[in-house]
DNA sequence: TCGACCATGTAACCGGTTACATGATTCG
DNA sequence: CGAATCATGTAACCGGTTACATGGTCGA
């Protein structure tokens, strides 16, 4: 349960609204936790009763009203409690990998089937990767990020580029099994 | 939704009891589904009601009776039926990542106690792929699979030594980013 | 005018986690 | 004698997903 710290961080790094943080999970946080603004919006109204954030309504010409949220002190003092304590081990989930172990219960058929999904999702993942290095060449040009934030955001991201490059070398190595299995 | 996928896929490998199905979650299989054998059981129980598994007693001296669950018909043409169905893209939750981020609105000790989690959460890793490594040993030591199963067991295990490897290596990097920021 | 985007929510459902429970055997 | 392992469950809770809802603006 860590989607209050993920919001906290986004927020400490920039404040904004429940729609924005919506956004910035499809984009830049969701490379390492996923989040629908429905999920969104519940926690931060959570978490402004628990006085971890305060609201500020803004008013937009020409566009609805916004409230734009800041990490009041209850909510700093929370995310670095929470920062002390131990790391929990990830939860899994990789179904493609259960999907690659079944292709031996299925006929020829199936498996040329699902070599055809794995392209697919291979050149999804492609693109992913393409966005990421897009993403590194415009916000860390320099030869050193310039403060801590920048310094660990361009960590991050070299982890999720170093994760695309390992899942397409290994789809590689996926593809050439199944293909070599009906030959 | 595919812990009932995982589990016939395991179940096709090799009939097994509930208690055995958790046993191998936590090796095996646990690689890329988790589960904990509460959850196998009631899952188990709703696909026996399904008639996608069958169940026999086997009476045991000196243990509790076990019941050894088969795939029927029925699960393995769901099985396959799900087989063919794209793949989800991954929803990626890594708390870690949160956590580096985060570190930029902790102090110095906050940090120097984030190395020190990270160091303890990079030998788990470390102790991860020496697992694999010697599992690779024991399981493929020749040239080439056999078999399509085991071919495709192989593959998901190479795959599962790549992504160790990856993260020990992004681990080594997030730490030397974290020690420059306090040099 | 129609689709895309801005902006914020409610409600129902379901799967996964945590806590609790039982009872036998084997081994040090 | 106590800890670990075998073996199978129930119950409560909570977080995440899916579906539904509203209403305005901007550009093609």
């Amino acid at each position: 349960m860590a989607l209050e710290h993920a919001i906290l961080v986004s927020l400490l790094e920039r404040p904004g609204s429940g729609y924005e943080l919506a956004r910035r999970f499809e984009r830049s946080i969701g490379r390492f936790w996923t989040a629908t603004h429905q999920q969104i919006y519940r926690v931060l109204k959570r978490m402004e009763a628990d006085g971890w954030v305060t609201a500020e309504e803004i008013g937009q010409e020409g566009r609805p009203d916004k409230r734009s949220f800041s990490v009041a002190p209850a909510g700093r003092s929370a995310l670095v409690g929470w920062l002390r304590a131990p790391v929990q081990p990830e939860a899994v989930r990789h179904e493609l990998a259960v999907k690659i172990r079944g292709a031996a219960f299925d006929d020829a058929a199936g498996r040329a089937a699902l070599v055809a999904e794995v392209e697919r999702y291979r050149a999804t993942h492609e693109e992913t990767l393409a966005r990421y290095l897009a993403g590194e060449r415009r916000d860390f040009p320099g030869p050193a990020a310039p403060d801590a934030a920048a310094a660990l955001q361009h960590v991050v991201l070299r982890g999720g580029i170093a994760y695309e490059r390992m899942v397409l070398a290994w789809l590689d190595d996926v593809l050439a099994t199944l293909r070599t299995l009906d030959h």
